[in-house]
DNA sequence: CTGAGAATGTGACATGATGTCGCGTGACAT
DNA sequence: ATGTCACGCGACATCATGTCACATTCTCAG
């Protein structure tokens, strides 16, 4: 199933991950190089450059929110370093702004954390303007991603809920039922 | 101030200005026009494309939510016609999946109303960005998230509503309602 | 060209969820 | 001690949602 056909079956093609999160690049790269890439990890812009330069992957995963200069200035350098580098921006602090300038700068695609490997192997395909992507992938539900989200926030709150209801701008009592709805849901 | 003085005096830039509001292109149109661009108007895809077809204009204000086609297609139609068209998207009802769509369509600027004159001829001389924007942004408020995630899924099913209530599992009444409203800022 | 099936926009209404206020409690710093 | 902040919970008006119904318009194979 998670073969890829396109390619010789000997031929792994590079692909760089740049991703401050340690756990996360565990368990990306793992799920990338089990779909045939062969994969190289970077924390930070500086050593994702390191390694870029010596030989500029074919394709690359780029955080934007990490220590030191943004994610949008690797996607730059890695641009002009090789302009057929394919690039996706893959990041949980999405906005518009940063969304631009990362397609501007040469990504091909943007994504929105929690995004699975095969969302992200399937933004390598994608081409403009054909978002004809597999049907077969469920997006996950609204409630589901709510609550990643949610969680998420939680965790940077370091579990105040009153800190984590402002700042997703909804009110205490309601995040309060939330929490208490759906201790455990698929 | 609004003097455009890279150009000679009386030579007036064409800019084509695609936009359902009637009243909101009324106002935009006098002031771009009083900042010597030659503005013609279209309220949908079809007239929008008659008039390109005839003489391609050197600059595009196009909005994304209009009555038939998407704003999206006329995007990708007036890189078409001619690439060194310079075109801003400006709409109401702004979305990542949108923006990067449009960017990838060949759009040079993504901005979301209201927005005055100024920007958007700010936008028109935008060359590639600069990276070292900030991206330590506060995570999107939970209207927000579902706001971004509706509107990547009802690309992903070309806008079709109805396909898009059923892999969502919402209903389809609920999801226009979600629809007409505007997304939350933040 | 034409009809079946699908998509869309809209109204109405019962029900469930949300926003909001308030109260009492405990933790912690001043 | 006293103010501040986070928390849990009750109550209630309000808003959003799910559901059904109906009239158009779109799409596409026959």
């Amino acid at each position: 199933m998670s073969e890829n056909n396109d390619e010789p079956l000997d031929y792994r093609p590079s692909l760089l991950l740049a991703d401050d999160d340690l756990v996360f690049c565990q368990v990306l790269s793992a799920a990338l190089t089990k779909r045939g890439f062969m994969v190289s990890v970077a924390h930070h812009v500086e050593a994702a450059l390191h390694l870029a330069t010596q030989d500029p992957p074919e394709y690359a995963v780029v955080d934007l929110k990490m220590p030191g200069p943004s994610g949008l200035v690797l996607v730059e350098k890695l641009t002009a370093l090789d302009s057929h580098t394919r690039i996706v921006v893959l990041t949980g602090y999405a906005s518009i702004a940063t969304a631009v300038e990362a397609i501007k700068l040469g990504a091909i695609h943007y994504l929105t954390k929690p995004a699975d490997a095969d969302e992200i192997v399937q933004a390598f395909r994608s081409t403009a303007g054909d978002p004809a992507m597999s049907v077969a992938d469920a997006p996950l539900s609204i409630d589901r991603l709510e609550w990643e989200h949610i969680q998420k926030v939680l965790l940077e709150c370091q579990s105040n809920i009153s800190a984590t209801a402002r700042r997703l701008g909804m009110h205490r009592r309601t995040l309060q039922r939330k929490l208490q709805k759906r201790p455990a849901h698929r």
